[in-house]
DNA sequence: CTGAAAGCGCTTACAG
DNA sequence: CTGAAAGCGCTTACAG
């Protein structure tokens, strides 16, 4: 920065405000100094932009995992969100339950950002406690944690759309497949889901079968495992309500190696809108990721104190806005396909 | 840092040193300085640090989406393995030639890194030339770029293994599906691929006919698409090697929902080692890709001279590795599964 | 409209 | 082993 100051014969003051396109520089002024900036292809540090006033322009975002499809969509679309706005991002993958003990003890994001997503993050009580020490605001997205400001869709009302869904195709054995992380911390999505799933059996009269409710490890052939241990079993369900997309994909091609016919034989729903279920055209509900990571960014940029563009809020408007509810349950949408439909045996 | 001082009855220059664990202070002082912080829930702040120590302590990561398979693992892995070695991620996702166009112009990463890692990033000419204007190393993975280090497999010889494969089954009629950007940028593993194809027939005295290589938009029925392209021509194929195994996986499905039977009337081949290659059985050329992140993790670590473990690597030493080769063309394998077998034509 | 100066929170030669 | 001081590269009241 001395340079361009110096080339363009002004101080080091003038140029900061004229590249930060501060009022109070002359326009002529501004221009030339501008124009000796792009000719050194100067770019500010912001490093010590940052130091200077005190925030980083950046947002860590937390995933226990990046590969299944809902945590690399959502981040995918939070990255690109936050960079329209100007900011970056921090990416921490925290993997099981020692590395996200580690993480809440170690904090590597602190002092290194404005504000933190945890992306459908399962955290002991105790580590919730220790997010405290962060000292910057956290969104929560894809569930809810604490008091926190949450983006999520309702996972209970997900299940009784399936449950219904299948209930009123005329099912009545209806079996729920659900994973699990391999320790005991809660995971709220499975969680509610399965409560959703026996909670609408019962609301419809059913009673659920705690043999119909199969937990398997997750995996490329979880859904192939649960199905074969349905299969095994006495009274066979005539549908299945999986936890998600790829389940239900496992759960279609397990049922088929068994030479099961879906829908006849077998109806399968899942959750999520994820690309394998328009393959394999399942019926699904669709949980709108994209929007998710739509309004878990516009939540952010509010907390910070941004537009959508990138510009600063200012401050007296800002309290203003601090009134809206932060926290926001986004609506769910069941799509029906071909892999479900009456069972064969109700007709 | 200077109420830490203060507390322990030290200067910050003292509590800077013994905080970063450098020599120079005494046991007992360095414990005490050490308990203080604790106390006090004292961290560094990292910005400050990088100011004086002139580097930050992050690498950017650069894909042109997340969502598909190849990047979500191979970023997820990167990160991991980069937050092992104490360093940060920042994550850029320049999706379509617009947004890359604007990446290389404003270089949004510039200054805030210390190295930055393109991961399959398809960049026309004159945007590679300014890449040198970020200053700092770069990585290429999952490809090449001009003459930076890179990390990939051989998507040539991929090729050839997979036609090998089915040439080997007795197959004639092989035809390859391949995917597309919208836009004119290279895409370098897609053509890599594709003329690895036609290639490695001829050299098997097969000619490769035109009307077999369809190119399909990517999306969750694009294998489908293909398929049913092939099977209206009047000389169908009785076999596709696919340019990816989500692409394969849309054959299969294709192919059935045509009536015919894999492998029996179609034999099919993708690339990977994706799961969804593993739910439906399918052959795959495995690409490997958890070592080809472990590999570039360790190309970034050697160019900024760290060790695994985020240790600073000694100078007079590092001269010494600069000798090794800074790119890696690694291995892949092929994965028999019941999707290829010889045409039943062939008997 | 513009500049001198203090300050952001650290690190590291340089002296003791 | 320890401290005073300069410096990292900016930003922003405070004066003109």
């Amino acid at each position: 920065m001395a340079d361009v100051a110096r080339e363009a014969g002004v101080s080091i003051a003038t140029v900061s405000r004229a590249l930060r396109g501060r009022p109070g520089v002359g326009e002529e002024t501004s221009r030339r100094i501008r124009a000796v900036a792009e000719r050194l292809a100067y770019v500010v540090s912001p490093e010590a932009s940052h130091l200077s006033r005190r925030e980083t322009g950046r947002v860590a975002v937390v995933v226990p995992q990046l590969a299944p499809w809902f945590y690399a969509t959502m981040v995918g679309e939070v990255v690109r969100l936050l960079r329209d706005a100007g900011l970056d991002t921090l990416l921490y993958e925290v993997d099981g339950p020692e590395e996200r003990g580690r993480f809440v003890e170690e904090l590597p994001a602190r002092r290194k950002v404005d504000a933190v997503v945890l992306l459908a993050l399962p955290l002991t009580p105790s580590q919730r406690d220790r997010l405290d020490l962060l000292g910057v605001r956290v969104v929560v997205a894809g569930g809810r944690l604490r008091d926190l400001p949450h983006v999520e869709v309702d996972d209970l009302a997900v299940a009784h759309t399936a449950v219904d869904h299948l209930v009123g195709l005329g099912h009545r054995d209806i079996a729920m497949v659900r994973t699990s992380d391999t320790d005991e911390t809660p995971w709220e999505a499975d969680l509610l889901r399965s409560r959703g799933w026996s909670e609408r059996l019962r609301h419809h009269g059913l009673e659920p079968r705690e043999e119909l409710r199969v937990t398997v490890e997750i995996g490329p052939r979880a859904g192939v495992e649960a199905v074969q241990r349905l299969l095994a079993l006495p009274q066979r369900p005539t549908a299945v309500f999986a936890y998600s997309d790829e389940l239900a994909a496992g759960v279609v091609v397990g049922a088929r190696e068994a030479g099961l016919r879906v829908p006849e034989d077998l109806s399968v729903i899942g959750v999520d809108g994820h690309p394998i279920a328009e393959l394999l055209d399942l019926t699904t509900v669709d949980q709108h990721v994209a929007e998710q990571a739509a309004r878990t960014v516009t939540t952010v940029l509010h907390l910070v104190g941004r537009t959508a563009d990138g510009d600063p809020v200012d401050p007296a408007e800002q309290v203003g806005h601090a009134a809206e509810p932060l926290s926001v349950v986004l609506d769910h949408t069941l799509v029906v396909r071909s892999s479900t439909a009456p069972p064969s045996s109700a007709g």
